[in-house]
Parts: structure tokens; sequence; C-alpha cells
RNA sequence: GCGGGCGUGGUGGAACCGGUAGACACGCCGGACUUAGGAUCCGGUGGCGCAAGCCGUGGGGGUUCGAAUCCCUUCGCCCGCACCA
């Protein structure tokens, strides 16, 4: 049997599409567009399973749509700031640009080993002057437009780094390179008003019709939108009056105490003549904020002396406390208290001996009788022991209330939200640097656009802890552009979601001397098809949609939403093995004989564990590399796209894989060396057809329509096993009738256009093989006739009281009476009815028919 | 706690609108060829049963001529968010 070379053949292929320049694309205005587009990857060194299977999936699709006809955008490129390379740069003394730049070598050498129909000219990456240029430019467009402004804020602070964390870097409340408990600090950073488009950009997640459920109701959530009021307490014996907000103000006569964050302005104030309050919020901002400190917490208190007035409760005054689970960067940071109906409150109130007075009562308890226990309750009801607002529903309470503040003057309705505007600052020097100047005398000055771009210095130091750039002897010295006195240039760099919030617009005019031009973008965007990982459903898919309306605001571009469509790919799995050693790596351990898995170097005994995510601490990771070296690219993506549908998680098998393989193997050794040579390329299709013949091209037509809509629904295991379903039918076929080599010439043609996004080498391959001169991904996807894809005759299931008693054949569309008396005639049937009339029968055209007995 | 999702053979999964449950694979069993097989080819494979047949989509209930699919309820698992007032 011609084994097929898949080393040599790959190669083959892909100098070839290289060459002629295949997958290179310009806007054509006569033709639809369709950009797909894969989320890109962190330079990291070495290309991991997820990139295989995001990448696989993105070139099946782009294939697709270029078989289609559409003008295919389809473009990759690094994103390459980041904290790996300064990391790598402070522990083995390499610049992070080399290291860089040097894995970005290795990753693309990778990748071009998969054969992906990628334009490589409009590869780009982050970390290049000529990318960050433009962002620079960005920014200071967004200052104008005062999206972009200046402010103090509380960071999380390492103080063995000596520089801010994002909170991803933050775990369990420590840093997580030096192990330090982090501190909150107040310090002056970079903002974007991704507030200013909140409204906007949660009304908008609605029609966003394709994207997964899940990704839009994160990003509602996280915008986090809650519908209140302000409520403004008088305070005893001072000017000033105290801020709160709350969503349920129906409970205002529930009120015991009321509460302000620790790093609330008043606090600070009070704190100036009271150390033991001053020594209470240093202690809150010690505290971590990971999720499993505010699970054990208690909810601590000081009492600041201070009394607010209820505004409808003559004399009633509540203590003000300074408590820890107030936080200061949502609402007002001070809440009033309801132990009754809020759980914290009750909390609170039970350790501070405050008063619980139940306001709202469920429905059928009784007034005289119900009593909070451990328990607050926040469910609806009635409203009592509420003065005006006494025998109201929860929501006309709150309508009532609402309307007495307003009268009063005492508060107004209010909407808060959770989101936050987009901390930018990094003290990083691996990042884009923030193209601003601070001069004495006139303050923050954004440098002059001819200028830009404000370009890292490549002499760095990395051995101190802290920001190079900060440390560097003349960098930051600069002249004001305004006065030209001596001034500082900002030394904080960009978070690197900077980079990636507008990358894919950049793909669409990667060269130009603009960020990208007008009409470039108006031909691509948005992305018609996106596809990566669920990890980055809030963040950088927030920001990206932000970035949209930012970059509207300030004339790049006319478009709002990004990415029209939205796919997120399940993770790829694998068994987890180890011994009394630990995790062993799947190439450490072989099939026993008898079953099971045993060490691969002793025959020791393996424990199987559960199937898990590949990750490096169980060792259950698969180097791609070493697959494509075995097997082949072709290969390996079409397992990747064979064993589960895209957005499932998918289980790494060597046996799976090796079925693929063998797959590939039988179709190529059937199409090079067939049992019965075909009929030469382009034999048209005899008048005559076999009835094996004429079954075999029905089997064609309805390949082609299950595969491409098995495409069209991200269902590409399906249409994978519609193709192999179509080859097990041809290696089943091969009689002498008449047509029935021209039909299996059809039969194997269409299998190899079928391939053709999953399997591109191969097919190619076989293309030519099958005596094709020129580029099978030239050729247009097949058509299907409707007619030859239907069956002409239907097998139907024959139930009584529907169950399955038999099947008949009927010609299809056969007349409902026809049908309804062949399938009264069955043995099965007539046994059941014993000669009684059926009391119905349900006759679905093609479908079943049901005799009710 | 709030929100989203998922439970189908030994395994991954298929079944678009309610219409013959288990496509296609992996694994396993049997056979052929072979010096050999972890190659290739052929056959079998949801469970119980000798069979006729019965049972089967996490459990229970409902709607329907008909339910993996719709509704109610319950159990289990996964993911996201969370002192958000």
């Amino acid at each position: 049997m011609a084994r097929y070379d898949f080393r040599a053949t790959e190669a083959k292929w892909r100098a070839r599409w290289e060459e002629a320049g295949k997958f290179a694309v310009a806007e054509d205005p006569g033709r639809p567009k369709y950009y797909v587009l894969e989320m890109f990857p962190y330079p990291s060194g070495r290309i991991h399973i997820g990139h295989v299977r995001n990448y696989t999936l993105g070139d099946l699709l782009a294939r697709y749509k270029k078989a289609k006809g559409f003008n295919v955008l389809h473009p990759m490129g690094w994103d390459a700031f980041g904290l790996p390379a300064e990391n790598a740069a402070f522990e083995r003394r390499v610049h992070p640009a080399e290291w860089t730049y040097a894995n970005i070598e290795t990753m693309r050498e990778q990748l071009r080993g998969m054969g992906l129909s990628y334009d490589w000219s409009r590869e780009l990456a982050t970390c290049a002057p000529d990318y960050y240029r433009h962002e620079q430019k960005m920014f200071l467009d967004f200052l104008r437009e005062g999206l972009a402004y200046r402010k103090e804020s509380w960071v999380n602070w390492d103080p063995v780094e000596n520089t801010v964390l994002a909170n991803e870097q933050v775990i369990d409340g420590r840093g997580w390179r030096s192990g330090a408990p982090v501190e909150k600090r107040l310090l002056s950073q970079w903002f974007l008003r991704t507030t200013a488009y909140r409204e906007e950009l949660l009304e908008a997640t609605a029609g966003l019709d394709r994207w997964p459920e899940r990704v839009r109701t994160m990003q509602h959530n996280w915008i986090g939108r809650s519908e209140g009021a302000r409520i403004l307490f008088e305070i005893g014996g001072r000017e000033e009056r105290l801020e709160v907000f709350t969503t349920r103000h129906d409970t205002l006569f529930g009120a015991s105490f009321c509460a302000i964050a620790a790093n609330h302005p008043l606090a600070a104030a009070l704190a100036e003549d009271d150390p033991a309050l001053a020594e209470f919020i240093a202690e809150c901002n010690r505290s971590g904020t990971g999720e499993a400190e505010i699970e054990t917490a208690e909810k601590k208190g000081h009492d600041t002396g201070l009394k607010a007035l209820h505004p409808f409760v003559e004399g009633l005054e509540l203590p003000v406390y300074v408590a820890n689970f107030v936080l200061m960067e949502y609402g007002t940071g001070a809440i009033f208290g309801c132990p009754a109906h809020d759980q914290r409150d009750l909390d609170f109130a039970r350790s501070h001996g405050l008063a619980v007075l139940p306001v709202v009562l469920p429905p059928g308890a009784d007034a005289a009788s119900f009593e909070i226990g451990d328990e607050a309750y926040v469910g609806p009801g009635t409203v009592y022991n509420s003065d005006f607002l006494d025998g109201m529903a929860v929501e006309e309470a709150k309508a009532a209330m609402a309307d007495r503040l307003e009268a009063a003057l005492a508060g107004r309705r209010e909407t808060a939200w959770r989101l936050r505007d987009w901390g930018v600052s990094r003290q990083r020097y691996w990042g884009c640097p923030i193209p601003v100047i601070h001069c004495p005398d006139c303050g923050v000055v954004p440098v002059p656009e001819a200028d830009l771009p404000i370009a890292l210095p490549d002499d760095v130091d990395f051995e101190a802890a802290g920001n190079p750039l900060d440390r560097h002897p003349t960098w930051k010295h600069v002249a004001c552009p305004d006065c030209g006195a001596a001034a500082r240039r900002e030394t904080d760099t960009f978070d690197t979601f900077f980079e990636s919030s507008w990358y894919f617009a950049r793909f669409c005019d990667p060269r130009g001397e603009t960020a990208f031009s007008r009409e470039s973008a108006d031909y691509w965007l948005p992305v018609d098809q996106y596809i990566g990982g669920i990890e980055h459903a809030v963040l950088h898919l927030l920001y990206s949609r932000f970035f949209m309306r930012a970059l509207r605001k300030c004339g790049y571009l006319g478009i709002d939403e990004p990415f029209a469509g939205l796919m997120t790919q399940g993770m790829v799995c694998h068994e987890t093995y180890r011994d009394d050693t630990g995790w062993l790596f799947p190439d450490q351990v072989r099939r026993a004989d008898g079953g099971g898995y045993v060490r691969a170097d002793n025959g020791a005994p393996v424990e199987v564990g559960r199937v898990e995510k590949m990750s490096k601490s169980k060792r259950n990771v698969i180097d791609p590399e070493n697959i494509i070296r075995t097997y082949g690219a072709d290969t390996a993506r079409l397992f990747m796209l064979s064993d589960s549908p895209p957005e499932r998680d998918l289980e790494w098998t060597e046996s799976g894989v090796e079925g693929a393989w063998r797959y590939l193997n039988r179709l190529w050794s059937r199409i090079a060396e067939p049992e019965r040579p075909l009929p030469p390329a382009g034999t048209p299709r005899p008048a005559e057809l076999s009835p094996a013949a004429q079954a075999l091209e029905r089997a064609v037509h309805k390949t082609v329509k299950a595969v491409g809509e098995s495409v069209e629904r991200w269902r590409y295991n399906s249409a994978v096993a519609r193709v192999r379903e179509l080859s097990n039918a041809l290696a089943a076929a091969g009689g002498d009738g008449p047509g029935e080599g021209w039909a299996a010439r059809f039969g194997y043609e269409t299998l190899v256009r079928l391939l053709e996004p999953m399997t591109p080498h191969i097919a190619e391959e076989m293309w030519g093989a099958l005596g094709h001169e020129g580029f099978l991904c030239d050729v247009p996807w097949p058509d299907y006739d409707p007619a030859l894809a239907a069956d002409e005759t239907v097998t139907l299931g024959v139930q009584v009281n529907g169950k399955r008693r038999g099947e008949i054949e009927v010609a299809r569309d056969s007349s409902e009476d026809s049908v309804r008396d062949m399938a009264l005639d069955l043995d099965p049937v007539r046994k059941i009815l014993a000669g009684r009339e059926p009391r119905r029968v349900v006759v679905v055209p093609n479908r079943i028919v049901n005799v009710v007995a």
C-alpha cells in the first residue's frame, strides 16, 4: 500500500500556497466580505494545544467561507506586551524584546506548520513602535474628547516589588510573585471613561444575537445596573450630609444604623482626631479582597460617634459606623443598614447590639408574631411598621418613598452601576508608554503628536524591583512641550488590554501611516466571526466594545460593535496519570497488556485520574509539535474537529488521533491506488446510471447538504461524521454497472472538496491524484441538487400507540391514504388491532405513521 | 446567594421544527490475511431474554396520537459573578 508521506506533502503545499499568495486579500467592493478572527496569542514561547484547537476551528470557517465565494480576511498577529517578558528579563537576563521576538519566530513557524490560511502579509506585533504609536495617538484623542483622565484611586500595591498589581495578579490577598500581603494605596492613575458608554454597552448586549448567551449575561452582570435611590441624611452637629445609595428605600423605616467605607472621605476626616479609627481604617486596608477572605471575614465596624438623622422619623438617630464590608467603589461608599431585610446588615446588627425591626411582612405571615431570626427576609411582601408606606407592596413602596424623598429634598431616584472606569496605568516596562509629560508649571501636558511614537528605551536595567522606566537615568527627563521647563515624562505604561482592544481594526490596514484607513475599516469591520476562549468573556471583549465607541467618537470608524459573531471554544482536556512520585506526563506511561496503564520505564502501576483541562501542574499536557511531527498537521486538525462540537470541551486521546491518522491513510490509498481505476477527470455524467450508481449519487448530494448545514451550525464534529459516512459508502461501492465508475469519481472528488477546510494539505494532494491541475483551495464549495439530496423512497417507522412496531418503505411524498393502508396491513399492526378499527391514524408525511388503537 | 449551562451505550458524541434514539468514531468481541501485528480487511456490539418480546436519554409527574426534545418537580455535575447596599 502506498504510504502517504505527510511530511513532504504538507511542506510542498504550504510552499505552493505561499508562493502563489493564495490567502492574501484586498478590499473588493464587488464581493461580500467575511472577516474571520481567532484571538491572537501571547508569544509565551511555544504553541499549546488550545491554540491548535482555536486556529483549526477558525481555519475551517475561513476556508469554507472562501470556498463559498466570500472575500475572506483571516489574519494573525501577536499580543506581544506583557509581564512574562519582564519576568524572563529578570530571571534569565534577556531583554524583553529579544525574548518576545524569539518566541514570535518560534511560534510563527509552528503555526505555519499547521497549514492555516492566514494572510501573513498583515502580521503584526503589538510591541512594535509602528503599532503602539497609533494607540498613543488614540489616547491623546481620548484625552481631548474627555474619554481619558487622571485621578487618584485605590490600587493593589505590592510592598516588596514596589508596584501596582492588577486584580488578576493578586492571589488570596498576596502578590503573585513576591507572596507579600497586598496593600491598598491611593495613587494617581490614568483611566479610560468606560462608564461614559455603560448604558449603551448594556443595552447593546441584547443585540449581540450571535454571541453565546452566557457571555452576554456575564457582560450584563459586569456592567450591573441597579435602580435605587440616593438618600441624604442630616448628621447631628455637622454641616455636611451623609449620602447613601440603596435599592431598598422601601425599608427605610427599618433602618437602625448607617455605615461608611474605610476609604470614605468622612472616615479620613474623622480619623485625624481619632487614633483608634485611624488604626481601624489601616486594618481594613490591609485585609485582602480575596474571595476566601471575604467569605470568612467578620462584619467589623468602628463607631464614629456621629448620628445620622432619620429623614421621616422625628428624633430617630442612627449611629454611623466605619465598616469593613462597605465598598467605596460602589454607590456612594455609604449605606443605611436595615438588619431585618439584608443579611449583612443583620450580621452586623447582631454583633453590635442594634435594633432589628421588620418592615416587610412576608405573604401569609402574621404581623403580630413575625420575627427575624438568623436570616434576613429579602423576599416580597407587604410593608408595615412604616408610616406612610404601610400596606403597600415592595415596588409600590419604593416609588412612594422616592417621591417623598424628592419632595423633601432628602434624596432622589438614582441608578448605580457596577462598571467602573478602566484603570490603564501600569508601573511596567514592557508596555506602551503613556504619551504625557508632567510639568511642574503646566501640569499634565500631552505629548505633541509630531513627537510620537514615544518609544521604549532599550538600555534598561531589570536587576532591581520596580519600574525600570522610572529608574532610567535619562529617558524620563524632558522639556515641557508648552513652556520648555524641565519636566518629567510619564513612566507608566498602558495595561496590555489596550493593545488588544483595537488590533482587529489594525489588521484591516496594517501597513498604513494611520492606525487604519476609514475605508478599510468600513469595508472589513465588524469582525464577522471571532473565535477564542471564554476567559475573555468580560475584560477583553468589553474593552473592545468600549474602544469601538470611543474610536467612533474620535472619527476613526463608524461601528459600535467590533464582533458580530462570537464563538467561545471549549478547552482541550486529557486523562491524568499519577503514581507515588506524583503526576506523570502522558509520554511517561504506556498501556498495560491487561488494560490500564503502567510506567513506560519500569512497568510500575499507574493510577489513572479524571479527565481535566491540560495544565502544567497536572502534567496532562500534549505538545502539539510532537503530534504534528508524528502524524502531520492534517491528522491533528481532523482529530481536533471530529470528537466534540467546538464550544464543548474536547478530550485529547491518543487512540482518537490514531483513528484520524488511519482514516486519512486509508482514504489516500483508495484514491491513489484505486481497486478499479476511475474514469478520467471531466468525464460527463452518463445518461444511464445503475441503481447503485444512483444511490451513490444521491448519497453525495446528501452529504454536501449535510456538511454545509453542520458547518453553518457549528457542528464541525457532525460535518466530519458525514464525510466519513460518505467515505464508507464509497468504500462499499465499486461495481461495474452503468455509471458506477462515474459515480465513484463524483463521490471522491466531492469528498475531497468537502475535506479541504478540514485537512487542506492532503485534500490538495488528493485533488491532484484525481487528475486535477491547480489549487483545490480555489475550487468553489460544491453545490447540491435538493431533489437528489432527498431520498426517492423513504422508510417510515410505524408505531402503534407511539411504540415502534415495524416499518414500511414508500415513495417519497406518497399519499397519506396509501401510507395509511400499508401501515395497517403490517402483520404486527394487524395483530395488535385484532380486527378492530383503529381509533385514529396519524400520518406525518415522509416521517412516521402512528396508529392509535 | 445570584446568574448561565449540562446529565443519552463501556467512552467521545449524533438526533435542526416534538416524529424510526444511539449517526460517526474510540474501545471491545469474533474472523480473514500474515513470520509477526499495535498494519490492513470482513462481521458483531444499548440492556435483559433461548426466543417472541420487554426495558431504555439522571429520578418522579404532566402535556401530546407521539417527548432525549415542551412544562412542573427533584437529584447530581460544571462554569461565571459576588460583602454591589
